[in-house]
DNA sequence: GGACGATCATTGCGCAGGCAACTACTGTCG
DNA sequence: CGACAGTAGTTGCCTGCGCAATGATCGTCC
């Protein structure tokens, strides 16, 4: 942040450069990621012992059955392949939040499951989390900009991961978390 | 992509986890991200020889006056920490993308500068990605959903990070550009 | 029943990036 | 001038993750 303004009037060297609005408005939305990413790491970090990462799991543990969730599920329902969620999972386990159990009907699947501890955690750090997210949103958006901004990234979503999209239609809420 | 659907019907075993509207919208916030991300990346590595983090970089020197730009400046331009900067310039150096230059005026500092090969890479990809995007946003939204998805960007960008709005506004025309 | 292809999870390897320590240099203040 | 605080960039160390290979198991088809 030392003074970014020296590109300011960059003076566009090369014709080709003059205002895409898309790469504007797609700029936008990554730093509005970015910010937010950053925000609501930091405020789980401070007031729960909790990364972003551990976070969701936990969060798409306590949704599930049984508060477990079989690992390849646990993978495709967050941004990590296989075996980034195995080391994951790896980490919880060490930290106590999760448990690893064996699944008798097929002996190669293993299930996280939530110890009453990561249950604490999660209990703890979701309040914590929405009111984050509604002081931002909500100090940001009226009612209805919200509601176009879910319809807007439900489109943008959908356009980008049909299969995300089938999968959430149907049931109409697997309701997608956060990274 | 399994059956993500197992989740689909999950029977909430904690009452708290009742619909949160804004869980849902960041969620959907946060999945158009990483499908966004995935496609640009995929179509850059395909079509250019570039991955998210280099045409960013290259991009942002090409904008700048002599097509270059002090290694802090770079990094407040970027997600990347100045060491993560110095290894990525590193790597398109390597490349022989960029080269370093040395500042007379303050012998701290050096810049990263575009060689013909960058110039060249950069002019191949930009319109690449460009078109790219059009293809993904025009394909689904209006025009107008497309000016209130910059307007919301936008507000959301600048309620998370002051900083940018506040050296984005005065010249208007810093124009972010993507990670 | 046994062989074979598919699937689940894990592990070795390599790369990318943050933090903190370090060097080099600048500008200021006594 | 000399000390010193602040800044620019780099590097060592460590973590996190993806890819590809592996081991174990399942389902199927002959």
């Amino acid at each position: 942040m030392t003074h970014v303004d020296a590109s300011a009037e960059a003076p566009p060297s090369t014709p080709a450069l003059a205002s895409y609005p898309l790469l504007t408005t797609v700029g936008l939305f990554m730093e509005a990621h970015a910010g937010l990413t950053a925000s609501l790491e930091h405020r789980l970090a401070e007031h729960c012992g909790a990364t972003g990462q551990s976070f969701e799991i936990l969060l798409r543990l306590v949704r599930s059955p049984d508060h477990r969730l079989r690992m390849s599920d646990l993978a495709a329902q967050t941004t990590l392949t296989a075996s980034g969620l195995t080391r994951a999972v790896d980490r919880l386990a060490r930290d106590g939040l999760v448990v690893r159990q064996a699944c008798a009907e097929d002996r190669r699947v293993s299930y996280a499951a939530l110890t009453p501890a990561g249950e604490d955690q999660i209990a703890t750090a979701l309040p914590v989390h929405v009111a984050h997210l509604a002081e931002i949103f909500e100090g940001a958006f009226t009612a209805d900009e919200l509601s176009s901004l879910e319809c807007l990234m439900r489109r943008l979503r959908d356009t980008l991961n049909p299969a995300a999209a089938r999968a959430s239609a149907p049931a109409d809420r697997p309701a997608p978390l956060e990274g």
